[in-house]
DNA sequence: GTTTGAGTGTTGACACTGTCAACATACACT
DNA sequence: AGTGTATGTTGACAGTGTCAACACTCAAAC
């Protein structure tokens, strides 16, 4: 019995120990978040751990996976809330979208690169930016309709669109762009230029 | 005297590090690099590597770097190569870019992803992406000159092609998207997606 | 041609990590 | 009350990055 409170049995172990992963992750990125240490802070013995995860590279997808549900939530209310057309509303999802990498990098970071995920088959975290791509053709289907955006396989287009934020984000945060302005000026830029390219053409390019 | 040929001094210790470690990690990824491993693979003791790089992290910013310069030397080739129009030389090099992170995934994660990058000032690092970034940069500029795309910043210009191929090549390689034809397919119309987006536009948009 | 010093490679050691087996405790249900 | 299961603990092991102390090699200075 060696817990700080004196209890035995924490109560809830399984979430303190993902919402604490993903504090020092934000702290010191995930190369910092060691299991042992969590353990430490949590007033917890070394292998308590494994009574949840069955090791750490799943307490990492169980954090990844987190971060997709959040990065969702967050892009659905942007949806929700109603800026002048519709296709300025897309614009404005690939925006926020940016914005939550810049806010969140580190454990941005973590849900992408699986470098630190050594296991084979990561089923919960596909699914997790699955149901984000979801949303994303949802929306691009809509755009469809109303004749804001080309007719072709959405799918494809989610892909696209999706890659230029991530690709965004990750430069950013990588710190390979040092935009010369404002960060928020580019990333307005990058999905002007995105959405050029998505409308629908008036003339076919000489 | 444990070297496995006979030899006290190895030769090019430097050199050989380098080049194993980047088979290493084509091999097994980034994360099975580990310095005794290779110190291993190449018979000499452990704390040999640290007569010629001052910690794992040192070697890895070298692994990078020289992939750094070998993907500007592909994109180079093309630049060099005359396909039929200008623009469609600038969206070639789109498609080769992310062709050479297919080729090299674990390679083209290092690159980017500072993950296991432990150290503070990467300075080498970035003066490799700098220099890629440059040669974008030209490219950018000479299709202002012949019309090709819209004459703005092209710095942001190329941030912005940059952060396209760089978003749909990490997409793929970490299996994040999976399309539905071929690949080659979704590489082409990404690219174009991107092109008519800095192309120069007949009408504005209503 | 010997000496000497810098460059390079080796061994021993330390603290740290993820992980497992064996054991201990607390709670829920019969 | 008794018992089984979920949860937490301790001891141990192999593996890692890194450093200090030592060994070897070779080229330049005498």
């Amino acid at each position: 019995m060696s817990s700080q409170d004196g209890r035995y049995h924490h109560g809830d172990l399984r979430a303190a120990l993902l919402t604490e992963a993903a504090a020092m992750i934000a702290e010191g990125g995930a190369a910092s978040l060691t299991l042992r240490g969590i353990a430490r802070r949590l007033g917890v013995s070394r292998a308590a751990p494994y009574r949840h995860f069955p090791d750490k590279s799943a307490l990492l997808v169980g954090v990844a996976s987190a971060g997709f549900a959040r990065l969702g939530e967050r892009l659905q209310s942007i949806e929700a809330g109603a800026p002048r057309s519709s296709v300025e509303r897309f614009r404005r999802m690939g925006e926020e979208y940016v914005r939550f990498a810049l806010e969140n990098p580190a454990h941005y970071r973590l849900m992408y690169g699986k470098e630190a995920l050594t296991r084979e088959d990561i089923p919960e975290l596909h699914a997790s930016a699955d149901a984000l791509l979801a949303q994303l053709v949802d929306v691009i289907k809509a755009q469809q309709r109303s004749g804001g955006i080309k007719r072709q396989d959405p799918r494809t287009q989610a892909y696209i669109a999706w890659s230029t934020v991530h690709g965004l984000a990750s430069l950013l945060i990588e710190g390979q762009i040092q935009p010369a302005g404002e960060v928020d000026d580019l990333i307005r830029k990058t999905t002007r230029t995105l959405l050029d390219g998505m409308r629908v053409r008036r003339r076919p390019a000489p």
